[in-house]
DNA sequence: AAACTGAGTTTCATATATTGGAACCAAAAA
DNA sequence: TTTTTGGTTCCAATATATGAAACTCAGTTT
């Protein structure tokens, strides 16, 4: 399912072991054996022992017994909960938001940059409203999508050569961009431009457009999306509805910069 | 805003105790200067200093160098995602919730157990579509909700105990049970009926009927409830709907039993 | 039954990371 | 300028984490 980069933190110390271990459990998706972690070949079998009973002491980890397997806990959930709620621009942009998708009808999704990936933090469906979770919280690549390459062709350089070694540059649908070169050309057109599409990059049939949040100062915070697809739509239909989105990205942006403006990408790598 | 039990997890290790000042950062549900956090009087200095760095340079937490303040980091919602959707019972009740709710017309609320509280996990509002995050990952009281009373009905004796310890019991109205023997007696009650009430003790003119979600060995892995205001309904009208919603619950339960059924409370306390 | 797996758990001497008091520094306040 | 406040860095003492190897305890095989 995901093609991403895997981002090996450089671990600093024993929390991040841990936190590394949390991240092989959450990566796979599905409750997952000792065995399989061992078979990780990142820690040795005693050391990955007690991380993992670290983990599910504290309920950052659920271990099923009859299975004998571990899963992400429910304690994620809770803290998340305040991350999302203080730390994310989707509660601020909500209301922006809403008035965008039943506005338009089509599905809006805003997202955010972490560690090189795009972190969907809110997305509304106009026709069926709920789709909770399964998409606040998801993360996918950059270099593929609208939001992604928005808020890449904003970042400055240091950031952005970082962000670039953490693509993958999996090569989804024939259109999607496979080198770091063919990226950092679309990104001048799309600051150039002012935002950017995504024609059917990600998936077959799925296109988008795309406008970054960005401070005054011009730094990207964020960035929302339209998608549509190409049975009811086309890239230059999408791009008519243009202004209306600026509008709502600069909506978000005014609110943020008066409240707070969240670092995004820590700076140094230790 | 919250009036929980503050949960004082028994440190195990380094680990144990950067989480703990991630809760602390969590918890206060705004960013936080170094000063408040030292204020607590959990850390050393030099300590707190270290936890906070290592954190923040993993994720878990977002530095505001503006502010100088701290906020729950972005790689948290990443993480819950997937604790979200392979470790809670939303995934798997979401039809069933969906159903539920357009068909009553009401609100509708999953819940699940984590230490003692109650850990919104999904909610469905008839009337005004999403509200999000802003309900699932949110934990509430246990001895004074519809869900939480419903859940606490079904624990085995000890764990009861160690859930009762974590209660504040704090008045919120003055229909909240405020001792552990009202609220054991009530969960007889509960016990016997099969389904739980919540008659304005967390919210005046909140009430709400909720049902635990039973596994065959009648273990409690959640509850569902239905939530009115006493403006437009009575607690006889909700138990109308018991079946309807006892109905709800049997599905979720069987269809969660034939997947998986995690640990909810880890058991030792080290 | 006896011998063998394979998966998970525990031990223990060692290396290492964590600790926290105190010193330090920078910016704001007096 | 001098003080205070709030945050950062040092460093020796010490507690912790480490991981190879030994050990369980099923469930197999032979």
């Amino acid at each position: 399912m995901d093609k991403l980069a895997t981002t090996l933190t450089a671990s600093d110390g024993t929390v991040g072991k841990a936190l590394d271990v949390l991240d092989m459990v959450a990566e796979r998706g599905q409750p997952v054996r000792f065995k399989e972690l061992l078979a990780g070949g990142r820690f040795p079998k005693a050391t990955l022992y007690r991380l993992l009973q670290t983990l599910t002491n504290q309920g950052m980890l659920a271990y099923d017994a009859e299975r004998q397997s571990y899963a992400p806990g429910m304690r994620l959930v809770r803290l998340a909960h305040s991350a999302w709620q203080q730390s994310s621009l989707a509660p601020l942009a909500r209301p922006h938001i809403d008035a965008l998708a039943s506005k338009i009808g089509e599905t809006v999704h805003l997202a955010q940059l972490d560690t090189g990936h795009v972190l969907y933090v809110d997305k509304r469906n106009a026709r069926r409203p709920v789709d909770m979770y399964s998409q606040a919280g998801k993360v996918g690549p950059a270099y593929c999508t609208g939001v992604g390459k928005a808020m890449l062709a904003y970042l400055d350089d240091a950031d952005l050569a970082r962000a670039i070694t953490r693509q993958s540059f999996y090569r989804f649908t024939h259109h999607t961009l496979t080198t770091p070169k063919e990226l950092t050309t679309e990104l001048q057109a799309i600051r150039a431009r002012g935002y950017a599409f995504d024609n059917e990059e990600h998936e077959p049939g799925i296109i988008c457009i795309a406008f970054p949040i960005l401070t005054r100062a011009k730094r990207v915070i964020g960035a929302i999306s339209v998608t549509s697809i190409t049975m009811r739509t086309t890239l230059a239909a999408l791009e008519a509805l243009a202004p209306v989105i600026a509008q709502t990205a600069a909506l978000i942006a005014a609110e943020a910069e008066s409240w707070r403006f969240p670092e995004q990408e820590s700076k140094g790598e230790k």
